[in-house]
DNA sequence: GCGTCCAGGTCTACC
DNA sequence: GGTAGACCTGGACGC
């Protein structure tokens, strides 16, 4: 049964603002779910809020200078208004309307790496996301794999054990619920979706957020430094699951990403990628302070583009 | 074909 | 407060 329209809403955003940069980005990287659908700057995509899946249909009508998106929202029952609030609240957050990018682009035009990256990616928000367990999944997924594996993960896990919904005419598939995979057996789960030893530390950390852990809006309140370790206390989840669940704060840098930023800061691979980490994050903050994980989204991002310019292929690693 | 290596980290046990 | 070693699994690679 196909959910229907229940309220809509228009969103403006601080320029400049690329709601296709935003949710769509050129790596690769969904706003809410990698099933959702992007066509003719509209994204048709699903969230959950208070434990009820709810379709969303995010359409850009304005430009780069003068933002504006269109945000219809789809359930199978009516909502109240404090629930409308709230939804409207979560959504404007992930899509980072609110943020004001003229300060890193300041310093990023003084800036070797960054000049021509924010000229290629310019509007583009970090990561948002608009849902907690399904971030805390991405990040488990993302543990010690390559990417190909890191798909297989997650593409497993929404199968046989996420939703699937419709409105609008499209048919969208989302993350599987924290109570679903709380009510899991480990070993159905590892051998539905190939977690492996990450399958553990998913379970343990569905029946934590179940049995009582902050909700999204409660973690935007707090301090920084409160929701890390908020974070850390959950099984499975590092520094680097925190960068991952809370983008934009640090420096989430893996194996992966320390070859590309080793080459770019150092001119050449590191012996060691995993050992090359600490320095490489400490030259991240020295260059880049605060908006470091801009500078890592943005970098990540235009591969391709910096590959073009400097000569080394980055996208090979 | 078959064996080996290791990946877009984290936890534990030990110092 | 710092650091080896183990950890599922499957693609990539060498032979």
């Amino acid at each position: 049964m196909a959910l229907k329209k229940v309220y809509s809403f228009d969103i403006e955003a601080i320029p400049p603002y690329s709601f296709e940069l935003t949710v769509h980005k050129p790596a690769g990287w969904w706003w809410s779910t990698p099933e959702e659908i992007f066509e003719d700057n509209t994204l048709w995509t699903a969230t959950r809020f208070r434990g009820k899946l709810i379709g969303l249909k995010l359409e850009s009508l304005g430009t780069l200078m003068e933002p504006k998106i269109r945000c219809a929202v789809f359930r199978d029952e009516e909502i109240s208004d404090a629930e409308k609030n709230g939804i409207t609240f979560r959504i404007k957050r992930a899509l980072r309307t609110e943020e004001d990018l003229n300060e890193f682009y300041e310093m990023a035009r003084r800036d070797d790496v960054l000049r021509d990256v924010i000229k290629d990616l310019r509007g583009m928000r970090t990561l948002g996301w608009p849902d907690l367990f399904p971030a805390l999944t991405l990040a488990v997924t993302l543990q010690m794999a390559p990417m190909k594996r890191s798909r297989q993960m997650m593409e497993l896990l929404i199968e046989n054990f996420g939703d699937k919904i419709s409105f609008d005419g499209k048919t969208v598939s989302y993350w599987p619920s924290q109570e679903r995979i709380a009510d899991t057996l480990v070993e159905e789960l590892k051998a539905k979706t190939k977690l492996g030893y990450r399958a553990e530390n998913l379970l343990s950390i569905a029946k934590t957020l179940t049995v009582g852990f902050p909700i999204l809006e409660e973690l935007w309140e707090m301090p920084h430094e409160e929701v890390k370790k908020r974070l850390l206390s959950l099984r499975g989840i590092g520094n680097y699951s925190v960068e991952i669940v809370v983008p934009g704060t640090g420096f989430p840098l893996d194996v992966w990403s320390a070859k590309i930023f080793h080459v770019l800061f150092f001119g050449k691979e590191p012996g060691s990628p995993r050992e090359a980490i600490k320095e490489l994050k400490k030259t991240a903050q020295d260059r880049w302070g605060k908006w470091r994980g801009h500078a890592f989204v943005y970098v990540l991002n235009d591969l391709p583009e910096i590959s073009k310019r400097i000569g080394v292929d980055l996208t090979r690693f």
